[in-house]
DNA sequence: TACGCTGTATTACAATATAATACAAGGTGT
DNA sequence: ACACCTTGTATTATATTGTAATACAGCGTA
């Protein structure tokens, strides 16, 4: 990509940085456990870089290494990184009380998702029910043209850029039931901006309807969404708009971050 | 530091790679947003290098950048790891599924912790009632000779274990009621080794009560904690060990990892 | 207006990461 | 039990890459 040799010519650009943080990366939810030749698959990296980098982040305390099969994992520092980024997430702050009423309001599972690129990453997470437990854990991106909370941060933008998310955005099937006729999607998203929340079943994981609603700062520019989950076995998606999605409107609104 | 000359040393030391966590690393609960020069003097890297890998973290999407300010300050990105690391975290996925349950069981906040070095670390968190968000966050790093989790999982190691323990970790004084005398902690501990479980007051936030009981692996080692928090303007101790301690101890009792 | 303090950009230089090795240790299949 | 392959580890001479020094521009303060 050109993209990488204009930073390889960039002297501000330090591609040593660069590559140890492909390493820190390349962890994920079927790779968590990586020896060596996996960290050069994953990475691309060349063996003696991947193996210096892999040794760094060992010795800062970044990954564990089972000694038996020497292969690296994620080490609980993981987690200091988040701490750092919900201290200073103005928006979740903000959000924290009004999502502790929710969940006790609903007895639902509630969550907090804010836009990255084309994917929606969940900030806050507050299970109810018993669920797949990775799906359920802080971080999670998925593409925002599937999940509710992203269709619905979606509707609240211009006709336009509606238009090209929704033709060109990446999407992935996670369930048989997950829509991947983008002319659904565009319905469902103005449907959406009508109602004030979006609802979806099973798009992300199967038997779950969601019901999300968009967190707007004060000049009306999407910056988040709260989305509840339900089992689908006793929610149907007309019981939902009308127990859950005023509930979930109205948190939503009280929240106005002014910047 | 002899270490850092060591590191030098190593060809399988890339300290350009350390150079960059540093900066990664920089942000805490007091330096949410910080300028180059900020930078510099919590790195302690050359303007020059601050510079180049600020810009270098900024580029990959670590960093966000007022521009205004021209200030950074943490990316969404920094949850992903988070991501990662819960995906491998074993005692996690096990756990929570009982977390859950003991969440909606005793309607109060409930936590998961697990040791790191001195510190235990925040691992899950499932708040109840409105708290200081910042404290009651993923990945969040406390003494462990100051936390009940702490305490709970010192209790069930070796004697020797705990008294280097009581008489060598840091603590840190959070509230007025932060034990700082060493005495007192490790009879709270020793009580917490007969019990099955520790009780805590006002020492991490004030007004608050905490339970804490012990995770321990199949060959009987320490490896987490479940812990229930409070507020202390309704729960003494006394009814805390009388209504909650019971339920954290069974539910931490019930997870049992392997390894 | 002059000054100090930011953040930004460019350079010549050498320190540092590099790629190519070689070796040891398990694991696999014959 | 054999040779074979793959994996992780360790070492080196080399030049690529990060470096520190420097200069500049923008902004607020005195």
């Amino acid at each position: 990509m050109t993209d990488a040799k204009a930073r390889q010519q960039d002297t501000l650009f330090v591609t040593s940085l660069e590559k140890g943080m492909r390493i820190l990366e390349a962890f994920s939810e079927d790779k968590t456990e990586l020896g060596l030749a996996d960290l050069v698959k994953v990475t691309g990296l060349e063996k003696s870089a991947a193996q210096r980098y892999a040794n760094t982040l060992y010795e800062l305390g970044y990954l564990e290494k089972n000694p038996e099969t020497r292969r690296f994992r994620p080490a609980v520092k993981y987690l200091e990184m988040a701490y750092s980024y919900l201290w200073a997430d103005y928006l979740a702050q903000l959000a924290m009380p009004r999502l502790i009423d929710l969940s006790r309001q609903t007895s639902q599972t509630i969550n907090m998702a804010e836009p990255i690129g084309t994917d929606i990453i969940y900030v806050v997470r507050m299970p109810n029910h018993r669920t797949n437990f990775g799906a359920s854990a802080i971080g999670r991106r998925v593409p925002a043209l599937v999940a509710s909370s992203g269709r619905v941060i979606l509707s609240r933008q211009s006709d336009q850029a509606i238009r090209d998310a929704v033709s060109n955005w990446p999407t992935r099937q996670y369930t048989q039931r997950t829509t991947m006729d983008r002319g659904a999607i565009l319905d469902n998203i103005l449907m959406a901006r009508e109602k004030g929340y979006c609802t979806t079943q099973g798009q992300v994981l199967p038997d779950e309807v969601n019901v999300a609603a968009p967190i707007c700062s004060i000049d009306g520019i999407p910056v988040g969404a709260i989305h509840c989950s339900l089992p689908s076995i006793r929610w149907t998606i007309e019981r939902a708009e009308a127990e859950i999605a005023p509930l979930v409107v109205e948190a939503a609104q009280s929240i106005v971050p002014s910047r």
